[in-house]
DNA sequence: CCCAAAATATGAGATATCTCATATTATTGT
DNA sequence: ACAATAATATGAGATATCTCATATTTTGGG
């Protein structure tokens, strides 16, 4: 279990706090002190229950947001993307259970030292602002998934999902991480997308499927969004 | 539909702002230009898809976000009480679909008008910290019912859900509103309410159910907590 | 290059959950 | 007090989804 997270020094490190600064969403300079840290595939940036001392801001890559039941059962509970806080909820609440978060990608964020800034951070309106949006959008989309997750069979929500993570015209995803996500059987998982293949929505090719009636998926995908757009 | 949602005005007004005082969530003066309202049961605080012009700050009673789906389902999303906020989204996007939300009780709250606030509130340290932590704990508690509900049967959620509204040893709930909530079917609800009776665990006294096997319902619930507390 | 572990596949039977049909009570408005 | 509407109940058949068993293929490490 080699945890061989990389820290950039010097050169390198300019580089990225130049070219992806951060500097904006902080009223104050806080570069001084923030690492920059390159994470590679399948290591863990926070362990599950363990109490992480620095507040993460992803610059870029994917990681997985899992947490384990008592039945022993780990289950993924969202993906992180650039752009994405992780962390948060340590620096702002003195109990957590923090949980437990792996990078699915090369992934390369900021983290800044709470033992140095947390004061600061907290007083911080511009911080306080961003994250409180950051926030908000994450509440929000919880909360869509969640009113999805219960109403609607996998049919929908896994048309929704293939839109979404596709690659062009190709839908490329494990389909372990994708039955853990949906919170369904491997088996049901591959029962459905057998069943898409049958309908001509989909093309097994290889490993891949190749998407062939996007608006057949998108007519199932779109039974799950809610309301009106804003404004009409 | 007559919404005849009172404001307060005077003496009762001054009397609520004094006994549940809002001004240490922020650290200007707030009072003076913030309605006190009372939505009776039923009343909507808010319409789905209307932006409000208001922050809501919820002093007592109950209310349910709703939202509508393109099909015409409604599903209730997450229930409101007091010391939550209300229209914290709007507050901080432009645009926004907004949810439904109506009292499910008698609901008195405070109505901060964004058109005089706004700006202040996003400046505002205390605020702002105020708020983000009540997002982060919606974000986590939706994120954990995200989780449960696509993992686990109604049988564990139900016995979560009943552990936690039971009024002492009764439970009351009604049943529409909870296989809503739930997200599963009023017949399913009823067949597993039934199965608790048939093994003891509860037992219908009219319509209400008393609780008998407290430590059986909570090894149904268990299931669904994870990892351990913190400090451990 | 070989082995063990992980990922992919597929079948069959068991459950969980839904839909629809139909009655019987509450509740609410007038 | 009455009619309309909502909530509660119950049965029966249809689906969605799970569990288990088992086989094949891919992948990573030595």
């Amino acid at each position: 279990m080699g945890w061989m997270m990389e820290t950039y020094k010097g050169k390198k490190r300019q580089h990225y706090l130049e070219k992806h600064s951060i500097s904006h969403l902080f009223s104050f300079p806080i570069e001084e002190f923030v690492e920059v840290r390159e994470y590679k595939r399948d290591e863990w940036i926070i362990r599950e229950g363990m109490r992480p001392d620095y507040l993460y801001y992803v610059i870029e890559g994917k990681a997985k947001i899992y947490v384990t039941y008592q039945n022993g059962k780990v289950s993924l509970i969202n993906f992180i993307n650039a752009h994405d806080y992780i962390g948060e909820m340590e620096l702002l609440h003195e109990v957590y259970y923090t949980k437990g978060i792996q990078a699915s990608a090369k992934t390369v964020c900021f983290a800044v030292p709470l033992h140095h800034y947390r004061k600061k951070l907290l007083e911080d309106t511009t911080f306080l602002r961003e994250l409180t949006k950051f926030l908000s959008v994450k509440a929000t989309k919880m909360a869509e998934k969640y009113s999805q997750g219960l109403s609607f069979p996998l049919e929908n929500r896994l048309a929704d999902f293939i839109l979404q993570t596709a690659d062009g015209d190709m839908y490329k995803e494990k389909h372990v991480t994708v039955c853990d996500f949906l919170g369904v059987s491997y088996r049901h998982l591959l029962h459905v997308l057998v069943q898409f293949c049958e309908k001509g929505y989909l093309h097994k090719e290889g490993r891949h499927y190749h998407i062939r009636q996007t608006d057949e998926l998108h007519r199932l995908a779109d039974v799950l969004k809610n309301g009106l757009e804003p404004g009409s």
